[in-house]
DNA sequence: CTGAACCTGTGCAAAATTTGCACCACATGG
DNA sequence: CCATGTGGTGCAAATTTTGCACAGGTTCAG
């Protein structure tokens, strides 16, 4: 949009720390940008950058001001959302912050299965840590955000909160399959393959181990879920993921059972949104759906 | 701001009702201006006009953009009032909506004390009833209520909420100022000056009224509150009004009393604002400054 | 210390955009 | 049927924005 003009150009600025990087950014000349930052900050009333040796850096007039230029493009966005719903054709974007086990099966089958009815919606998906997928939110760089045991919970709206087991992944031949119960104690005996400590995962499991005066060593630690339920079938070791990125079936090489409810509380896995805001038509359809279908997962998830 | 000048020229083409007469308020060609809502509907996607032979008015697009619009630039009034706040000057404007019982001495003690301390700041207040508050509130012409017995009560947010006691009025030689406790079967044998049906006053009347067997049969119905303080004194007749439009000391030829609890329930002096909206400071704080004053009202205006 | 490499900021003329004027096509109402 | 209202358009003038050249400053390496 033509009247946004100057936002865009101040946001270049702060993204490029710099107006001569910035004018490159948006093909216009330092001089021009110069100019229009400053004539934006006299109609303003206020200087919104620090003018520094090495460029310019917002002040905290400029911070609120972008937070509020963030605002003010989004709920555009959401408008023109609503307009197209009107005249009866669906289109718009829906982004999302998730977690890690989102990936491999759930978010890909719901996204598809949107799509196949509304074809003109498109997707940005990014994998955020809990903290981070908050901040997403706040900054209005994702409409809904799907994360596991979030931390702070203020700003956040919760649209579901899904109760989750810690699964442990194992081998198929290990002897872990075997037990009429998975007890975390039997677990430890094993080489341990465990997400870093910004998961929720890896939260859940310090505390059940403390709580039975044991610590946990880790042989393999990682970021990557992939990893964690590829290397288990290389060594006899034990990885720990929540359900939903696990296929119900048992796959090929290695299986996977939840964790005693004695020993391991479970967690939940929240879909939420950013309070008080309005989604543009499709990310709260998409929304709605979601939850649809976190509530279809919920009885069949309970531990045995 | 320049860059919201689209925005105003749109407002002006919805209030004017066409482009020539906006273009004549607007200091602009009609040929100049319509040219600039083209190139905006254009941008933005969507006509926001329905073409009449009459005039332009907004298409259903066009209403949600000027929600848009409207909620966009109280936005950026608020960013510039925190800025203004966080470089020490306290400046910036506030505007209420409240019931006529405000007027006589809370809101402009209230507002003496505020302009005391903050001289910068400015004040509009508008008398509206219940329904129009809120409505108010909803497209941003009111940062704050201060209404009694408001309706709806969806996207309000309440503040504080004052109970409030039905008081009759009526000249300082009335017999109803003398038994113990008033009742209201004792104010019907009078002539009655009451508001019209949209005050709250009015509603708990009706509603004590029905329950005891009786109806209300005005001598005078009117929609100013003065006029009913004023017209007991010619007549030997009985007004209605809540205590906070009243002196606490009797005036100069009529008192008030509160009726008798159980024969009417007292209602509610909500202070409120628009559900999830963030204020500008002035407002913000002049509304704080409210529900102090309202707090201290509080506890000594018990009934007898 | 010195010069190169950054940075923001400014005078002035060229380029781009917006505006005003004159007009068209059309509907309404006496 | 004409006077008066409406929105819309071509084209030239007015205004705004931009690019160029350059000033004035800091930082950093040699």
């Amino acid at each position: 949009m033509r009247y946004l003009r100057t936002f865009e150009l101040i946001e270049a600025v702060v993204r490029a720390g710099s107006i001569r990087k910035a004018a490159e950014d948006t093909n216009l000349t330092a001089s021009a940008l110069n100019r229009r930052i400053q004539g934006f900050e006299q109609e303003f009333g206020w200087p919104i950058f620090e003018r520094l040796p090495r460029g310019m850096r917002l002040n905290p007039a400029g911070e609120l001001l972008m937070q509020h230029i963030r605002m003010q493009r989004t709920d555009l966005a959401r408008v023109q959302s609503q307009v197209a719903d009107l005249s009866g054709e669906r289109r718009g974007h829906v982004s999302i912050a998730c977690s890690q086990a989102l990936l491999p099966y759930f978010l890909p089958q719901q996204i598809a299965i949107y799509r196949a009815q509304h074809p003109g919606v498109t997707f940005s998906i990014n994998v955020r840590d809990r903290a981070q997928a908050e901040r997403d939110l706040a900054s209005y760089s994702s409409d809904l955000a799907l994360v596991f045991e979030p931390v702070h919970l203020v700003e956040f709206d919760v649209l579901y909160a899904l109760p989750q087991w810690v699964h442990a992944v194992y081998p198929t031949d290990s002897p872990l399959g075997e037990t009429p119960t998975l007890r975390l104690r039997d677990c430890l005996d094993h080489p341990l393959v465990l997400p870093t400590a910004t998961y929720g995962v890896r939260n859940l499991l310090e505390l059940a181990a403390t709580s039975i005066g044991r610590k946990l060593t880790p042989t393999v630690e990682t970021d990557s879920f992939d990893l964690i339920r590829h290397y288990v079938t290389q060594e006899n070791a034990v990885g720990f993921q929540i359900p939903i990125g696990l296929k119900p079936e048992q796959d090929a090489g290695f299986g996977h059972r939840p964790l005693a409810d004695r020993d391991v509380r479970p967690g939940q896995l929240l879909l939420g949104q950013l309070k008080g805001r309005a989604l543009p038509v499709a990310s709260a359809k998409f929304g709605q759906q979601l939850v649809a279908a976190l509530e279809a997962l919920a009885p069949k998830q309970a531990p045995e």
